[in-house]
RNA sequence: GCGGCCGUCGUCUAGCCUGGAAGGACACUGGCCUUCCGAGCCAGUGAUCCCGGGUUCAAAUCCCGGCGGCCGCACCA
């Protein structure tokens, strides 16, 4: 298979069998970068989603919360995005280009141009320095920020507020309340999944990149006096990570016990948490060695964080960055703490101490796509998605293998009995081979026929989707099959 | 946002250069067939030819503008 075609087809599965589609794509005029969920979409997430609560929010007692999509001005002046979440551009007065206006200035003059100079600072340098148009040599004009957050106006007054650029500055917002009421002591965490918007520039390549977006994100608060005093990372010391640090050009294969003895990884917090990332993902059906957690070095990293990893899986179209793992050390709560006049300190064995956060910043979109790349083979042209059985949308297909009596009614009684506890389609309609093919194709595990011999004593054909295996179930286990033949791995 | 290529049933595409009734394949629906791995035969549904404007007796086709897609630049979960 083609690089690119791995794309395509996923594409073309998506569209043809209602995974994903482009939003309102009926009318010319739609944005790029949004895109609906289908039937099967939803259900994958959903099960994605389910995977993650378990194997995260639980597994390490976190708290769950839905923030609002629309925040304030005021929560983005102090996380920094009303500054810091932009672009300076300029404009071409002949031609109309538009320029990243510090990295036009340094490509001519060399000068590299802090993040925090001023339009001001950036304007006095294109003068002194007469640069122009790279293109036509034009006059620059219309020197500005271009902010990647959406504005939206509030009520007939239009008050300034926006759609958030990530789902954490709710959890950061809502922290102290939580803390006062959730009667938790540091370190803990706090989950959310929910949607963020971002005013790309130049949206592309699907799932991958989209102006409205979904995340999972968890905010680890804790004390970075303490970041090394942490029990619970003794049950993944021996778990080997996936580790690519800063200056290294290839993967590391090491526990987490030697990577904190190299010092390769800060603390046995971060650790624990890159380990719990790791494992998740490993249980979403993602092999282990296309998998590497990435260190970011100072360019690379987000304006918050002081040090970042990137969980990176490796796709057709190279390595795709799914999770950032981000120390965002106190710039969230010491922000908001500045800005809004509430003290978010809390006590910790006696000592009052701002927390800090790590967090693991979700992609749930980019997975998703990931999953369906990954999970899907050509076998004779045919397409085969093989989803870990935990994450297929459905479950089961009931087929009677002849579409007459009395066959469609022992199989429809069968379905009726399934679709209580499970996601099962019926389906009667062209030859038993076409329609093992047509579920094959969106990744339900297991097909349940109705046969001649069912009629006699009862039992099933169960026929597998990876190896086309078959066996005969008798009805009465066919409810414990499911069960265990569907539990996460 | 720029540059290059591109946009026709659900999907893949023929037709565009050289203007003149939008055709095929797969999928889907129904019928015959009565089936354990996309069987065969017959019939059928399905296309504002991306959108808008222009040229023309006539535009999927030529021209202009916009929107979208892919690749590259840049940015990012």
């Amino acid at each position: 298979m083609g690089e690119r075609s791995r794309y395509d087809l996923v594409v073309r599965l998506a569209l043809e069998r209602g995974f994903f589609m482009p939003s309102s794509e009926i009318y010319g005029d739609a944005p790029a970068g949004f895109w609906d969920y289908g039937p099967l979409g939803v259900a994958l997430k959903n099960r994605f989603i389910e995977l993650w609560r378990r194997e995260l929010v639980k597994r390490d007692d976190m708290l769950e919360i839905d923030g609002a999509q629309i925040l304030s001005k005021s929560v983005f002046r102090a996380s920094g995005h009303l500054e810091s979440f932009v672009d300076p551009i300029a404009k071409c007065s002949k031609c109309k280009a538009i320029y990243r206006l510090d990295k036009l200035i340094e490509e001519k003059t060399g000068i590299h141009v802090p993040e925090r100079a001023s339009l001001e600072d950036m304007r006095k340098l294109v003068e002194e320095h007469g640069i122009r148009c790279g293109r036509c040599g034009g006059e620059l004009t219309d020197f500005s920020h271009f902010n990647m957050m959406f504005r939206v106006g509030v009520g007939v007054a239009g008050l300034d507020a926006y759609l958030r650029p990530e789902t954490c500055q709710s959890i950061f917002i809502d922290f102290l309340r939580i803390y006062k009421t959730m009667r938790r002591k540091l370190p803990f965490a706090i989950a959310q999944v929910g949607k963020s918007f971002r005013n790309e520039i130049s949206p592309r390549q699907g799932l991958l990149r989209m102006r409205e977006f979904y995340q999972a994100e968890i905010e680890v608060f804790f004390n970075p006096k303490k970041a090394n005093d942490f029990a619970k990372a003794d049950s993944i010391l021996d778990y080997r990570l996936r580790l690519q640090p800063i200056g290294e050009d290839s993967i590391k294969d090491i526990s987490c016990r030697d990577a904190l003895k190299s010092g390769l990884i800060s603390s046995k917090l971060v650790a624990y948490y890159l380990a719990l990332i790791q494992q998740f993902y490993e249980k979403a059906g993602i092999p282990r060695e296309k998998i590497r957690l990435r260190e970011l070095d100072e360019d690379e990293r987000a304006f918050y964080a002081t040090e970042a990893w990137d969980l990176e899986v490796e796709t057709s179209l190279g390595w795709i960055e799914l999770v950032a793992c981000n120390n965002r050390g106190e710039h969230d709560l010491g922000g908001h703490e500045k800005l809004s006049g509430q003290e978010m300190t809390v006590l910790d064995d006696g000592e009052r101490v701002l927390p800090n956060v790590f967090e693991l910043s979700m992609g749930i979109d980019r997975s998703l796509y990931c999953i369906l790349e990954n999970s899907l083979h050509l076998v004779d042209n045919r397409i085969i998605l093989k989803l870990p059985p935990h994450l297929a949308p459905i479950q089961a297909a009931v087929l009677p293998l002849l579409s007459r009596e009395p066959f469609t009614s022992e199989a429809m009684r069968i379905y009726r009995s399934l679709k209580q506890e499970f996601d099962v389609v019926y389906d009667a309609s062209g030859s038993i081979g076409r329609r093992y093919a047509r579920y094959d194709e969106v990744g339900v595990p297991v097909d349940i026929t109705i046969d001649h011999q069912t009629l006699e004593d009862k039992t099933v054909t169960v026929r597998f989707r990876d190896s086309t295996i078959q066996l005969r179930v008798g009805e009465s286990d066919l409810m414990n099959f499911l069960r265990d033949h569907l539990k996460i791995g």
